[in-house]
DNA sequence: AAACATAGCAACCGCGGGGTC
DNA sequence: CGACCCCGCGGTTGCTATGTT
């Protein structure tokens, strides 16, 4: 039994919306509201199936949406909730007035996700690169830490050295050259020579990285400031990742530019999938520490937090990921 | 000035939940 | 109880504007 299609494809129009269009399915909703919504294009003369009528109008044609810019509360908000429920725009939307879920989404993947990465955030677990990467050389034996250097050198190698070669670096390079006990190749002119130096520079770093068995997590793995982090910051100082430097929420968050150029793009490669964004927020731990799906079982924010109040009311603290906390308070 | 790359956004697609018969 | 239908959701695609080489 397949599923039958929304429309008769053949004959809807697809692609952008006109002027006239938009006109029509308002002036129809205007009067006859939204139900049904396969009806609505019939009735309202729109070669359009119902479904296209109802993202142009839950996206774009309702009266009650924001259309400029997000402003620096509404991002921090998604970030926020991020944290807390993944990929669920709706639930992230509902608590943005005027804003669609698609609003949310394209913001999401367009600027905040690149922010976060050019913090040295992983905007999947909302945890520093570094914290991720500690995490892991726990878990694996040296051998295969080595292996998995390998390979993560390999995926990032070309993007790294893009960012690299095509992006000003200098001023991050020259300030990790002018540390005392930096060890890092000095900045070079040559394209060819960036990129030669760069790769040494990753492979001799990493593999120093994986030697040192001081490097590998305390008990608190995340913490900002620790060994584990600067070591991996350290390890990984030809990436001008400033972990020690992490900083979350105003104003820096706010800061365009102050990421390191290097993770602007991260997530835009394999590591950052959209079915791993998905899946990594399917479990959500309750107060007790018991797992629950988070999936279906979520309908609305106040279920998530098991209460009615409204999510702007929560203080940040209770919405933060525990490493943002970490952040906060070092910085006071 | 042209070609190419990137960012931003609108729209589409397929899946799954929930209601109804 | 199962089939059908409608709708909402999240992921993805494609187009356009802007920036860079």
């Amino acid at each position: 039994m397949g599923r039958i299609p929304c429309c008769e494809k053949d004959n809807v129009k697809r692609g952008q919306w006109t002027p006239e269009e938009d006109n029509k399915l308002s002036s129809y909703i205007a009067q006859h509201g939204t139900r049904n919504w396969r009806l609505i294009p019939k009735n309202a003369g729109l070669q359009r199936c119902g479904k296209s009528c109802r993202l142009r109008w839950t996206n774009y044609l309702r009266p009650d949406l924001k259309h400029g810019q997000f402003s620096e509360a509404e991002e921090q908000t998604i970030v926020k909730l991020h944290s807390v429920v993944g990929n669920r725009w709706s639930l992230i939307a509902a608590q943005l007035p005027g804003r669609t879920d698609n609003d949310v989404k394209n913001h999401w993947n367009t600027k905040l996700k690149k922010r976060l990465s050019g913090m040295g955030i992983d905007p999947v677990t909302h945890k520093p690169f570094s914290h991720l990467m500690a995490e892991i050389a726990t878990t694996l034996a040296p051998p295969q830490v080595a292996h998995l250097a390998e390979a993560a050198l390999g995926c990032f190698k070309d993007e790294m050295l893009h960012l690299l070669t095509k992006k000003r670096i200098d001023f991050q390079l020259q300030q990790s050259n002018a540390a005392p006990g930096n060890n890092t190749v000095p900045y070079v002119t040559s394209k060819q020579e960036e990129k030669d130096d760069a790769v040494e520079t990753i492979k001799l770093n990493l593999s120093r990285a994986m030697q040192e068995p001081d490097m590998l997590p305390l008990n608190k793995p995340w913490e900002s400031s620790g060994a584990t982090s600067a070591n991996f910051a350290g390890a990984c100082s030809v990436f001008p990742v400033s972990v020690t430097g992490f900083q979350y929420g105003p104003p820096s968050f706010g800061n365009e530019g102050g990421g390191s150029p290097w993770s602007q793009s991260m997530c835009t490669g394999s590591t950052c999938t959209a079915g791993e964004q998905g899946r990594s927020h399917e479990k959500l731990k309750d107060e007790n520490g018991d797992e629950s799906e988070g999936g279906k079982e979520i309908k609305n924010a106040s279920s998530i937090f098991n209460t009615d109040c409204v999510l702007w009311d929560i203080p940040s603290d209770d919405l933060i990921n525990p490493i943002y906390r970490e952040a906060f308070n070092n910085k006071e």
